[in-house]
RNA sequence: GGGUCCGUGGUCUAGUUGGUUAUGACGCGGCCUUUACAAGGCCGAAAUCGGCGGUUCAACUCCGCCCGGGCCCA
């Protein structure tokens, strides 16, 4: 029912409260977040859940801008939108409506789990990299690029994926790990009768057609007279010749491998360096070609399948075994890659520059630079941008049709859809005037790595680095570094003065979450079950800035309880404090109100600090300890006496200790649970405005209180440590918390340099309080020897051991006497005697009450209490 | 194979510069209706800090090796 309860307020405060906006101290006021488009659902937004509002903002004229872009299908499915286009003819371009519709639905969705998990997000500035504008801005980044070069059109061997049939970039290739596969070994006959016959192994026999050259290693004895010998592929009757290379591995197989065009990125190498034949054979939707022969049609597949009986047939294949290796796959669709020439669009990379830039970017963790170096250091192809498919930002430019000539367009005319609209020029190389507008669109990268330009203006405002750019680790290849290399090639600065890498999400189960493992948790399933604030909590929680969260349906569970105790303490506090209470300038605070303003200041330095350095759990964790322990557990009961019945005057410096103390407390934890905490102020009386436009605490103590604020804090230490000793005791001996004392005595251990305030004390633990000095008028017994190891230590170095030891099995009231006499203390070592300075030695001593008097001696942290009934 | 991060009660976790009774949470056991809160309070059980070796008077903490795991790359 509570919880029925809880979840309509929730309801009730999302249509009221609007846009949450978090500020943090001034200091933040201008910075400006990279923003980027989120494709990705679920756990990933688990974690946008987490960073997104915790980042701050710059306020009102633009605060973290919502940045939308095209959702990419995981699943592999194809809707309309991600076809490919017809390789030939005018693509039917202008995004089809239900494409749109579907695209629009999907972002919405997305939107409203922001808004339900109260991401705090500029709406104003909320981008669709599918908007004119945006794209505009694509394609001028791209026509700046292609003026300086650094965008060229070639032929070069690309990724291919032949299920999307679209070159895809380094990046966008996964290698699947352990697949398993077969390996044939198969004989290449001489080319003339003086040539023996030699075996290779390859796991793709259905690329002999693209055969074009065989290598082994050079220093492979078992090849070292037979390089410059050719041979006849089996089937295919082609020559090739054997090479010898480094690179060939003489303990694969029998050590001799066949090159084909192409089989891998070792074959393009092969193929560059040794000047060899190009022998396409396989086509763009992955089946073999005309070069195959009577093997023309077939899927990969199946054409691995008819050659390898063929071969076996015709005597070819010796043999074959299983394998396990390593397959290069779509990140999209899993689909095995070719690697395909093909003339394409390619974004130089200049991996100098980028790492440049990347290092003057301050990395959170550090460690994950490395992470960029390695992938930027271990690049070897340029990276290909365009892609044969419909839906995306079209490329600006077009091809003469009478002799080729590519024509890219200007900067003015952007932006433009080059199938519908033509250059409006003569060709520069022949005068023709007809045109024929690329159909290939650009990778979603292109638009992506752009971000931190388009929210900074680019290119009407000159470009300032954005403050800070948040991303996951799994996309430190793609968005991180194509955003370093097209900022610094746009405009030689870098794009983000700060890159804030987070984890991903796991299950519960410590695993990745998957539906196959039953461990996949929505967002809405939580924020349903407990709440959006719960939610957020589990998550900021759950991670050290860097590392993988694990979510935790238990994280969640405390979180919801301590969001219950904040609203218990907030109804609490509501019931004692009234609209028209004035603030007053110099109320009559007590010791404890002292305390908890101070703790409370405090509080809100120290989890400042964790904020400006993204540590979230750390930051939360001190704030619940503060709100649940100092300000409840202690606090509150410290002051109910005061507010029940306490004169005015009394009352009201607590109700202002109270009021200062929740409010500040509210605030700090409105990015962490914003709807309970805007509902909490809202229903905190003389609260004005949102929660989340209010400044960070700042709590103001009058200079003459400063002065003195260690003693103050000195008292409160005690005052709250007795209360719960006292309290504790009670709970323990099975009495009500009010039962009533005749008299409790106070000997603090350390006696603070001015008095210690009563008056709260008393009420909390009924009976009068007498803060005494010295020693109680009961038995002080030394029970316990406690050598102090930092001193002992360097003192006696190697004996340090054996002198603790015996210190240890010393009676401690001889150990005392020796110390109140002569300072020191011997120690028997057996065969010599140790003097140990008194100061490195501490006793624990115990009260014990004499015998036949009525009185109850508890040791506290900082004091000993007596406690006297009737 | 290379790189990197990590390994603390049943589970998840804190632990700055070596000296702590090794933190907290969830769970577990017991007790308690005290006027914000039983979605609470109090108490308790539960850890040879992955293993081995080294440095040191002293190691969860520093070093080396090993084992196990995650991620990135080849």
């Amino acid at each position: 029912m509570a919880r029925a309860v809880a979840g309509q307020r929730r309801l009730q405060l999302r249509r009221r409260v609007g846009r949450p906006r978090h500020r943090l101290r001034d200091r933040h006021a201008a910075t400006v977040p990279d923003r980027e488009p989120p494709h990705r659902e679920r756990a990933g937004v688990v974690l946008h859940g987490l960073r997104r509002p915790l980042s701050p903002s710059r306020g009102r004229r633009r605060a973290v801008p919502a940045g939308m872009g095209l959702p990419r299908p995981s699943d592999g499915s194809e809707s309309r939108g991600e076809q490919r286009h017809p390789p030939d003819g005018r693509a039917p371009r202008g995004v089809p409506g239900d494409v749109c519709r579907t695209h629009r639905r999907q972002i919405d969705a997305m939107k409203e789990t922001m808004r339900t998990l109260g991401f705090s997000q500029d709406w104003n500035h909320e981008f669709k990299t599918m908007d004119a504008e945006y794209w505009g801005t694509t394609q001028r980044s791209f026509v700046e690029m292609a003026e300086e070069d650094l965008v060229y059109r070639d032929e070069h061997p690309v990724n291919w994926c032949p299920r999307c049939e679209t070159a895809i970039a380094d990046a966008e290739v996964e290698t699947e790990e352990g697949v398993d596969g077969t390996l044939y070994y198969v004989t290449f006959e001489g080319a003339d009768e003086d040539t023996d016959d030699i075996e290779i192994a390859t796991t793709r026999p259905e690329l002999l057609a693209a055969c074009v050259s065989m290598a082994v290693h050079p220093d492979d004895e078992r090849y070292a007279d037979r390089i410059g010998d050719t041979f006849e592929v089996p089937l295919f009757g082609q020559e090739v010749e054997l090479i010898a290379d480094e690179e060939a591995d003489a303990e694969f197989g029998t050590g001799a491998v066949m090159i084909c065009t192409f089989g891998d990125k070792q074959d393009v190498n092969w193929w560059a360096e040794h000047d060899l034949d190009l022998r396409a054979v396989i086509t763009e939707d992955g089946h073999l070609d005309e070069t195959a022969g009577e093997y023309a049609g077939l899927t990969i597949e199946a054409a691995k399948e008819a050659i390898a009986e063929d071969l076996d047939e015709a005597g070819y294949l010796n043999d074959t075994e299983p394998t396990t290796q390593n397959v290069g796959q779509c990140w999209r669709c899993d689909t095995p890659i070719e690697i395909l020439s093909k003339e394409q669009w390619f974004v130089e990379v200049d991996q100098d520059a980028i790492l440049e830039s990347a290092q003057e970017v301050e990395w959170i963790p550090e460690h994950m630079y490395d992470r960029l170096e390695e992938w930027a250091e271990g690049m070897e192809w340029d990276w290909v941008i365009s892609r044969q498919r419909v839906f995306a930002t079209p490329i600006p430019a077009w091809f003469c049709e009478d002799c080729g000539h590519v024509h890219v367009a200007n900067a003015a005319d952007l932006p433009i859809e080059p199938t519908d609209e033509g250059p409006d020029t003569e060709c520069p190389e022949c005068g023709g005037t007809a045109w024929r507008g690329e159909t290939d669109v650009m990778d979603t990268w292109m638009d992506s790595s752009i971000t931190p330009l388009f929210v900074r203006d680019w290119p009407d405002e000159q470009f300032h680095p954005t403050t800070l750019r948040p991303q996951g680790h799994d996309i430190i290849r793609t968005w991180a570094f194509y955003t370093l290399l097209r900022t610094t090639a746009l405009t030689d600065e870098i794009p983000w003065e700060e890159v804030l890498i987070n984890g991903m999400v796991f299950g519960d189960d410590g695993n990745k979450m998957s539906k196959s493992r039953g461990n996949f948790v929505q967002p809405e399933e939580v924020v349903e079950e407990y709440s959006a604030d719960a939610f957020r909590q589990a998550i900021a929680l759950a991670g050290k800035r860097g590392e993988d969260v694990q979510f935790q349906w238990k994280e969640v569970t405390s979180a919801s309880r301590f969001n219950t105790k904040l609203w218990n303490i907030t109804k609490f506090a509501a019931g004692h404090l009234d609209d028209d209470r004035e603030p007053l300038d110099n109320p009559a605070y007590r010791d404890i109100d002292r305390w908890i303003l101070s703790r409370c200041a405090e509080t809100a330095e120290s989890v400042a600090e964790h904020m400006d350095d993204y540590r979230f759990d750390a930051a939360l964790q001190e704030l619940r300890e503060f709100v649940w322990h100092d300000l409840a557990d202690d606090y509150l009961e410290l002051i109910k006496g005061r507010l029940y019945e306490g004169r005015p005057g009394e009352r009201d410096a607590a109700r202002q200790g109270l009021f200062l103390t929740l409010s500040a407390s509210l605030k700090m934890l409105a990015p962490f649970a914003p709807f309970i905490t805007e509902e909490a102020y809202d229903a905190l009386p003389s609260t004005e405005g949102s929660v989340h436009g209010a400044a960070w605490p700042d709590i103001d103590l009058h200079p003459e209180e400063v002065e003195d604020m260690a003693a103050v804090e000195a008292a409160g230490d005690i005052i709250v440590d007795v209360t719960s000793t006292v309290r504790g005791w009670k709970s323990d001996q099975g009495m009500a918390l009010n039962t009533e004392l005749s008299k409790v005595e106070v000997y603090p251990e350390d006696a603070p340099d001015r008095a210690i305030d009563t008056y709260d004390l008393s009420e909390a633990v009924n009976g009068p309080v007498h803060v005494r000095e010295g020693v109680p008028s009961v038995e002080l017994v030394p029970v316990e020897v406690d050598p102090d190891h930092s001193v002992i230590g360097p003192e006696f170095r190697d004996q340090a051991g054996a002198v603790v030891a015996a210190l240890e099995e010393m009676d401690p009231a001889d150990v005392q006497r020796q110390i109140d006499i002569d300072g020191e203390v011997e120690v028997d070592l057996g065969e010599e005697v140790a003097v140990v300075p008194g100061d490195a030695i501490g006793i624990i001593e115990e009260h014990r009450a004499e015998s036949g008097e009525e009185v109850v001696v508890l040791e506290s942290e900082t004091a000993t209490v007596l406690l006297y009934r009737d």
